[in-house]
DNA sequence: GGCACTCACATACTGCGAGTACGTACCCAG
DNA sequence: CTGGGTACGTACTCGCAGTATGTGAGTGCC
């Protein structure tokens, strides 16, 4: 629908080296499955958007969808991943010129992520639906080359920040927190009354936690007793 | 079916005073219902597990079912309820004999948690399908007055452990906050390959973080700049 | 530049599952 | 014992995910 009667009717590839006219047919066709699908999703949920409503709105059948698509799932997954995609780039972007202090990269992340957990898309797809849709084991996974890896990428920067040793596991840990922290923080903030105040309220509160971080770090507070001794107080 | 053909043949109330013996009976299938609808729920998430699976288990048919719900939605949300208000009393069980220390308090109902958030039908119900199923809002106003109310109280007690004044927004943000973080950390630990050795490593994270906020509460630093200030830095 | 081939769809159908309309037996009040 | 209402059971409808199969338009090949 873009670029239909070419001027010149090219013999073979239209604007992709290596893909034919019909592939780029396909790959158009495919496209707007996911954007009609990602509308649907966001707007009414991955229950409530049925296969009929998506095709009728990307101008297809059926047909074309199951051509592409092993089924719903497999094209939520696709929605799913261009979502996180776009989010991740978003965190990234914003990273780009904090290489100095690892603590303003750190809220500099902070403050991407919470402007991208305010996307409707980003609330509903990624964190409302994907867990239930797609299991919790693919979520990770999905999550894992994505948004998490950004904020295992500050976490660690922060973490070695005062010559700090910590094997990849512990490191993990204190990226899940501090990931689940964000996420839950950024949907009670597009879910206030006024997300701008709660924004700024959550900066202030994690920016809070960050100080008391840093407070240990550089005064070379060790780990408090249960790692490093391999058991918890059990009282 | 736990008390037919009564002893004396008692005309009015079998056990609870003001019910008859319809409303007990009726009570009973009404929790079988729930019973079957948890574990079918929890084995095979909410749209894989049918109402007819579900009214077969429980031995009665869709009348019933609709007869005591709204729909699928409702039972659902009967089971949530259920589940959240067990994790709840978990939780404030262990909280009681801790009302010396707030930071032992803390830990204390953080380690309660991560038993609770290893529960499957926990895991599955409440922090996966919950928010898909009944939609964020309902879902939150559900944890409201039960595990996030727990999580609250904590946060509460600890940031007034110092004389801290923060208003009734700040203290929501921080609980969020922390609520989130444990969820997550909860799921981390129970899809981990060593849950006893990854829960470990989270009550020493979390832990450390308390530290960390403890020692800015106890040397009287403020929240710094953004709140107080009434607006974050814009670099 | 014709021709077979296959890719990218369209059409028509099936089966399952949530929800509904209505019938009925049993309990309790009077 | 009798009317009424409650607590179900039965039989259906409708919507939706998935499937089986047809078809026409590019594309490689000679």
């Amino acid at each position: 629908m873009s670029k239909s009667s070419v001027s010149k009717l090219v013999p073979k590839v239209p604007s992709v080296p290596g893909a034919s006219r019909r592939a780029a047919y396909s790959a158009s066709t495919k496209r707007a499955l996911i954007d009609v699908a990602e509308q649907l999703f966001t707007d009414h949920g991955y229950a409530a958007a049925s296969l009929d409503q998506i095709v009728a709105g990307a101008q297809v059948t059926k047909g074309a969808l199951y051509h592409h698509f092993s089924g719903k799932q497999a094209l939520f997954e696709a929605v799913f991943e261009r979502v996180e995609s776009d989010a991740s780039k978003a965190v990234k972007k914003a990273l780009k010129g904090h290489r100095a202090d690892p603590w303003e990269k750190a809220l500099a992340g902070l403050r991407a992520f919470l402007e991208v957990v305010q996307e409707p898309r980003y609330r509903r797809i990624v964190i409302q639906e994907g867990p239930a849709v797609l299991g919790y084991e693919r979520y990770r996974e999905q999550e894992e080359r994505s948004t998490f890896a950004n904020v295992l990428e500050i976490v660690k920067s922060v973490l070695t920040a005062g010559d700090w040793e910590l094997d990849e596991e512990m490191q993990q840990t204190f990226a899940r927190i501090f990931f689940g922290a964000m996420s839950s923080a950024g949907e009670a903030v597009s879910s206030a009354d006024d997300p701008i105040a709660a924004a700024v309220r959550v900066e202030t509160a994690i920016g809070f936690i960050l100080s008391g971080f840093q407070v240990l770090v550089e005064n070379d507070v060790t780990l408090p007793n249960a790692f490093t001794e391999g058991d918890a107080a059990t009282s």
